[in-house]
RNA sequence: GGGCCUUUAGCUCAGCGGUAGAGCAUCGGACUUUUAAUCCGCAGGUCGUGGGUUCGAUCCCCACAGGGCCCA
């Protein structure tokens, strides 16, 4: 049908014309808002002010009430019977309505917590008593008034005033059953934070994660730092980056996939104890533990080894679990993973005796491809076709070694094909000194000695770089010669680490998705 | 990349080869101490999108898209 035949049939049918239109579904609730909203205007009040002074917050309005209580029973203030407090003012959003004509009940909920306000016409006089009939649930509201204790023993907000500072156009989702539909969730997270309780736990369990994280390495001298995301090479981890392009440079840059070649530059410039938290960036596919960009805390620590970082890793684990949460010991949770206990010192397992236990492969014996792939088909571990030496002895590990690792563990001593930037064990050439901790059966960190001998970097980054040519492995380490250049000026001896704080933080939370700790995780396009 | 599940009113969910249902929210009415308030009444839907089968498809089949879970 065209605009014209439209036109033409609403002409010759009056009864469908200018307001009698009915606008369906939600569009009929947003119009139904906007006309709340004028009708507001209309009567002298701006729906959207610029500014209301809150006085109490909900918690501390409840705080308050509730001394007043005490000190009545205690025959203090004007009416012992009916306690009720100063005059306070309070904002929030309004999450649920029971009007009964001429009294209403209004639960509103601001960022600590809830509680309800009473408002009756003859309190507040008929004239600001229609604002009360003009609200919507999700409108944000400010109310002045006393706190008092309802009959019921509700503690509650006696309106003296009712002023809009914000309405709402769009209804919230169920108030019964909250958001529940996992799609809308994690698109508009707002709505999430708002319904579910447990979305904004976890958002404000993220942020004490971090705090506690970033004082646990001030209190050990370490100096935090921010260093490139745009990068000329996208090194100092096995990922395949994100590309992009300078225009005036005219330079295709990468956004980083580890923090920790800038890093280790510092420690060569004298910066002995040095941290930086933030976003890294690698271009691979999405899932219950990966999303493409996420965030991790790299440090280093000069004249340090791994032993000391492994120790520093338990001890920062267990701090954190200890401040977000009041215990080292996590608590079970139902249907995903028993009690965790990260009370220090996690058992060191060494790499190559875990392996044979779990699967009688030992990779000293079978150091090719063709053994190690061999090794692997007798015990039904698939082999991917065309993969390095590394890959597979991962895949060893990710498939048989992993899951096992409930508890918190450390894995101990890496082969080097899997470990381009970390030093050798003085009493051997094929292994470094490198562990992973593990917890409910997936990677927490991993962390090395640092390679230092920059001709043995060299050859590492070498070996990388034939390793992508030779199996097309995308995901092989770059060499970055602006790096090596930084080492062969020398750098200190170094213990390194990087741990990913929303698997942390997933820890904590006893979440098994990376999903409910992103705020935004990333989504296909609609 | 493969398999399974899922998509119905603003939200939460039923449903069925014969043209759409509930609760909450909305709208109208009653109600001055409720708290999933209550009571009465009304309205609200391209049943994810596109094909196919059929007299007839929201339902069966295929493809695609979004979401979830498992495997690779």
């Amino acid at each position: 049908m065209t605009n014209q035949d439209q036109q033409e049939q609403s002409a010759n049918s009056p009864e469908e014309s200018n307001e009698e239109v009915s606008a369906a579904g939600e569009q009929k609730l947003i119009e139904d808002r906007l006309a709340k909203a004028a009708q507001l205007r209309d009567k002298g009040f701006d729906p959207y002010p610029p500014r209301f002074d809150r006085t109490h917050t909900s918690a501390e309005a409840t705080k308050l009430f509730e001394y007043v209580e005490v000190m009545a029973s205690n025959g203090v203030g004007d009416d012992a019977e009916h306690p009720r407090t100063e005059t306070v003012r309070i904002a929030g959003r309004v999450m649920a309505r029971r009007g009964m004509g001429k009294a209403a009940f209004i639960d509103l909920k601001d960022g600590y917590g809830s509680i309800q306000a009473f408002a009756r016409q003859n309190t507040m006089g008929d004239e600001a008593y229609e604002i009360v009939n003009l609200l919507d649930i999700g409108d944000i509201i400010g109310v002045e008034g006393s706190v008092i204790r309802t009959r019921r023993g509700e503690i509650s907000v006696e309106a003296q005033q009712v002023t809009v500072l914000t309405k709402a156009i769009r209804p919230l989702p169920d108030k019964w059953h909250g958001l529940q539909d996992q799609e809308i969730r994690f698109r508009q997270r707002y709505l999430d934070l708002i319904s579910n309780d447990k979305a904004m736990k976890n958002a404000l369990l993220r942020s004490m994660v971090v705090q506690s994280m970033r004082s646990f390495m001030h209190d050990r001298g370490f100096i935090e730092v921010e260093t490139p995301i745009l990068v000329p090479v996208a090194a100092g981890a096995q990922a395949t980056p994100f590309e992009t392009h300078h225009n005036q440079l005219d330079r295709d840059l990468y956004l980083r996939i580890a923090t920790e070649l800038y890093l280790k530059k510092l420690i060569v410039g004298g910066i002995e104890r040095v941290f930086e938290i933030g976003r890294l960036f690698r271009n691979e596919g999405l899932d219950h533990d990966h999303n493409p960009e996420f965030t991790t805390i790299e440090s280093y620590q000069a004249y340090a080894d791994y032993n000391d970082v492994m120790s520093m890793v338990e001890n920062m684990v267990s701090y954190i679990a200890k401040e977000t949460t009041g215990s080292m010991v996590l608590p079970a949770v139902e249907g995903v993973r028993p009690e965790i206990d990260l009370t220090p010192p996690w058992p060191r397992l060494d790499l190559r005796a875990e392996i044979k236990k779990q699967t009688g492969i030992d990779f000293v014996e079978t150091r090719d491809v063709e053994s190690l792939s061999a090794a692997m088909r007798e015990r039904n571990i698939h082999v991917e076709a065309g993969s390095a030496w590394g890959r597979l002895l991962d895949k060893v590990i990710s498939s048989e070694v992993e899951p096992n690792l409930v508890q918190p563990h450390f894995l101990v001593d890496y082969p080097v094909e899997m470990s381009p930037l970390a030093k050798r064990k003085p009493d051997s050439d094929e292994i470094v000194e490198r562990f992973e901790g593990f917890v409910m059966g997936t990677e927490l960190c991993n962390a090395f000695t640092e390679l230092n001998d920059p001709v043995d970097q060299r050859d590492r980054f070498e070996q990388q770089e034939k390793q992508r040519l030779d199996f097309g492995d995308d995901e092989a380490d770059r060499l970055d010669e602006d790096f090596l250049v930084a080492i062969e000026h020398g750098m200190p001896p170094t213990g390194g680490l990087g741990l990913g704080i929303d698997r942390l933080t997933m820890l904590i939370a006893g979440e098994e998705s990376i999903r409910e700790i992103l705020l935004f995780p990333a989504m296909r396009n609609t």
